[in-house]
DNA sequence: ATTATATATATGAATTTTCATACATGTAAA
DNA sequence: TTTACATGTATGAAAATTCATATATATAAT
């Protein structure tokens, strides 16, 4: 992974928004970031787009959801990276986490394996 | 500092090296960085001026040189993530790190203060 | 089982906005 | 006046946004 090309998928608010919720909660699909977010679906679709291709999200599906996560094969600063700037900018989150919490109806989980 | 701010000043090639090199050697003038680019003069000023008006860089003049450095203010995660980064690509840097080391007539350093 | 409908997500295409670059020129120091 | 650096302005290219629509799964009705 390109330095270049890693600050570039963070230097967007959505994007950046994107990857430190999933972060934090460690597993997000699309309508729960939409929601927390509060912005069209496409706009967050395509953003979760280009962090997939870039290497920074996985997705899975279970059932009609597409769950994303932190790729765990990135290489281990920028991992360092997403995880010292989520823990250190709780404000910039603040806002997202608790539409997120406040959001009713979200899909149950399934063990990603097993 | 806004995250989003913080990771634009980074997301450019010119101004990632720009910061990485200031990182590995304290303190650059412009010419010097634009010899290690290898890029037009006004290419790098620009690109500086937009570092330091975002406060990621300050800058000082000594004689008809201006040095530019990190501000010792930015907030510590953003000073962690410019010296991990700076640490974990020096592939990245090889190739402007010898274009300096190279660079004849470079200008000699006082102290910066005292 | 088939059909119809709803929900979740992705994407083609058009538009708008942002960004980087380059040239020319200006300022400041020696 | 030469060297080092900054900046106004134009321009081209990339990126973001949006609408409309497509796909895929789930659910309900027949």
């Amino acid at each position: 992974m390109n330095p270049v090309q890693f600050y570039k998928c963070l230097a967007d608010e959505t994007r950046l928004k994107c990857v430190l919720l999933i972060e934090h909660e460690n597993e997000l699909c699309v309508c729960e970031l939409t929601e927390a977010l509060q912005e069209i679906q496409p706009k967050v679709s395509r953003h979760l787009a280009q962090l997939r291709q870039c290497g920074l999200l996985m997705d899975r599906r279970q059932g009609k959801w597409i769950f994303y996560r932190i790729n765990p094969d990135l290489p281990e600063w920028s991992k360092k990276i997403i995880t010292e700037t989520t823990l250190s900018n709780t404000v910039f989150l603040k806002e997202s986490l608790s539409k997120l919490s406040d959001m009713g109806g979200r899909p149950e989980r399934m063990a990603a394996c097993c």
